[in-house]
DNA sequence: TTAAGAAGTTGACGGCGCGTCACCGATCTG
DNA sequence: CAGATCGGTGACGCGCCGTCAACTTCTTAA
């Protein structure tokens, strides 16, 4: 049995010399979702079953659910742990900007090149029932969305932004920086450069701004 | 051999003559599609169980297997119907463009409504664990993704789209899409027209096009 | 019309994943 | 060190899974 390695978990702030029992706590917790990484990995999330991942595990069936009620809870905790990652650099590149444009390119930039280096699981759970994606939209996650939105709102008021509708703005960047990371994940040279650059040119300027792909000259906006 | 049918006047559009095997194979993948529908509508999908179908429906259990393999082949099969109905609106929409901007407008608005209609089950679905969500791309959503891309190049080859990344484009409009309607949904009064607006702004022009809101609230949906 | 054969349905069955809980050893407290 | 508490353990009963031999219904051909 192969054990494929993937991605390390993302380093942790344990930083507390508590008792035994709640250093073991913390300890089991991190085996059971180190355990799932693997098997997630492994047979898809679809396919994983609770028993397997305890299996994966040294611990008994019992101990599992002192932890977490279901498969989903185990992906919720990762899914949260890679939100509480990339969420602070998300809005520290935004808080920087200075113009429009600085403020889209660091979002989407950031993103995918945290999705490139990091986006290992994000890969891993595609892997599903051969046509099923998912996304948990974990309290985190969804708390990184509203982020972006307040994030819109404040360069409204500062004058940086015209005022837009907020949310759908949030909804189309949100959707953007998904679909796309997909895609560029898949390319056999995914340059999340580019990608950003496209994207970002994309919200800035709409298509007739977008660099020309035959042409080697790029980029040049003209207005509508 | 006209047979006098016994069977109820055909609401279906079953123009087939066909013996009444035939029909009876017909009628039972309706069946369980039609019970799969509900069952999923109540208790989401995740927590659906095959059995759960089964039971919705007068049938055997083997007999559901004589037609699905899985809860997934049944929602496969969903996916694939509604992929099938707004596929050639699409399409249509589009082979009517003769500008860059009633390619997009003609595309997201003809999306936007559709889910507005029919979206019933896209909303049950998202019913699912609280917060997870899916979408799962069967080979017709799969097909009708290419065939968007295929439009682009087309558009692109008669000179009306500037020669960008197709691919990239075409997995913006899907993002932008997808997101969009989901938060479209949840306002209390949800606009296609508006919505569709501001993506084909927002895609032609970029953000600095976008309609300038008047009441200044920005946010309506998901407290904060 | 009828009988052989094909096609499809049925539901009981063995296997297994599920979540629980009584038991017990390890850890903490005074 | 003793008593109290915490938490790990794994066997258990339950229900879902997919299968398949027996059976019913339909089709075909003489």
């Amino acid at each position: 049995m192969e054990q494929t390695e993937t991605a390390p978990p993302p380093s942790r702030p344990a930083a507390k010399p508590a008792g035994k029992r709640e250093q073991t706590k913390q300890q089991n917790r991190q085996i059971i979702l180190d355990a799932a990484r693997i098997v997630f990995a492994e047979h898809g999330y679809g396919a994983t079953t609770v028993r397997d991942i305890i299996r994966a595990t040294p611990l008994a069936s019992g101990t599992f659910y002192n932890y977490f009620q279901s498969k989903e809870e185990v992906y919720q905790a990762m899914q949260d742990e890679t939100a509480l990652v990339i969420r602070p650099k998300l809005r520290e590149a935004r808080e920087k900007a200075g113009t429009v444009e600085e403020f889209i390119s660091a979002t989407f930039q950031t993103f995918f090149e945290f999705v490139l280096r990091d986006g290992v699981d994000v890969r891993a759970l595609r892997h599903n029932a051969d046509t099923m994606r998912m996304r948990m939209d974990t309290p985190e996650v969804v708390a990184g969305f509203d982020e972006l939105r307040e994030d819109i709102e404040k360069a409204i008021a500062r004058g940086l932004f015209p005022p837009v509708d907020a949310d759908y703005l949030m909804a189309a960047i949100v959707g953007v920086a998904f679909e796309m990371s997909e895609r560029m994940a898949r390319r056999e040279e995914a340059d999340a450069k580019a990608a950003a650059d496209f994207a970002t040119t994309l919200f800035l300027g709409g298509i007739r701004s977008l660099p020309h792909k035959s042409d080697g000259k790029a980029t040049e906006a003209s207005g509508a």
